[in-house]
DNA sequence: TTATTTGCAAAGTCTTTGCAAGCAG
DNA sequence: CTGCTTGCAAAGACTTTGCAAATAA
């Protein structure tokens, strides 16, 4: 079930930027890049991403950074995600939209967000659908509590 | 199953600031009062309430409608809520947070946001907390995709 | 070559904070 | 009275934008 997460390759992305006529750049191939190393459950924040690219001594403007995190996500090649601590996040696509995924649990002491790797939201989506004629295209859930370490 | 929403009423207001060693004041009442006109599915932003207010002739700061929705937000007579639309808003709380009240559905296109006044959740909870070992609390659903007037 | 992309700095948006003046209890 | 609140303006945090210089195709 969780196997059917298949992330983006980096030698996919000179394609795909292609596709939409974009061009392929050092900046962007090394933004995927720490994605790419860094697609263990991990969210990463604009301002992360770039202190990420300095530790490898990659000096790209923060702006760059925040233009291609964007632009992978209208390529579908990450994911943002919206935690509610002020910041806009990303992750590798789980490619298939229709494969929802995973959803976050959020410890609202340590903070830590956890993935929970499957998804039950199918039978709720159906339901909705037909009583409120409302098509959905994909969900976003979160759970708040404790985690294993900070519950009492 | 509707009806287990028990809106907070202004008359209790005093008493609940009381409790916690904050003092009535107008903006405070006020600031309530605009969430009560509105508790019909609609999620207020500080700056739709600031201007709400002086609608109504009454001319607080800005800073005071932010201060304010979070303190009662803090007094769980609000709840605060992210859309993901740059914006935090808030709306008058269900009360009891065991009842996990609805779900909202936000139109890609319109951006319209649909309340769906029925949670299915505790399940999955149920199953998460279970495998995961994971308190939960509480959580937030969005459904994003095509309202029905604008679907094709 | 030439349209895209980058980097920098400036501007934008929402929200928070400092502080003196005002007010509720 | 006295400490909580307010209002204002300034500061903060994150993100976007304008524009000239650099660069991929």
């Amino acid at each position: 079930m969780s196997e059917t997460r298949q992330l983006f390759k980096l030698q996919d992305l000179r394609g795909r930027l292609a596709e939409h006529n974009y061009k392929m750049t050092p900046q962007r191939k090394e933004i995927l890049q720490i994605f790419i190393e860094n697609c263990d459950g991990r969210h990463l924040s604009a301002e992360e991403v770039h202190d990420l690219l300095r530790e490898k001594d990659f000096d790209f403007g923060l702006a760059t950074v925040y233009r291609n995190v964007e632009l992978l996500t209208s390529l579908g090649i990450l994911d943002k995600i919206d935690f509610g601590d002020g910041r806009m996040r990303y992750e590798l696509s789980s490619g298939n939209p229709q494969i929802h995924q995973h959803h976050h649990l959020i410890c609202l002491k340590c903070k830590k967000v956890i993935e929970f790797e499957e998804d039950f939201l199918d039978d709720v989506e159906k339901i909705i659908s037909e009583k409120s004629e409302f098509q959905i295209l994909n969900h976003e859930v979160k759970f708040f509590g404790y985690c294993k370490d900070c519950r009492e």
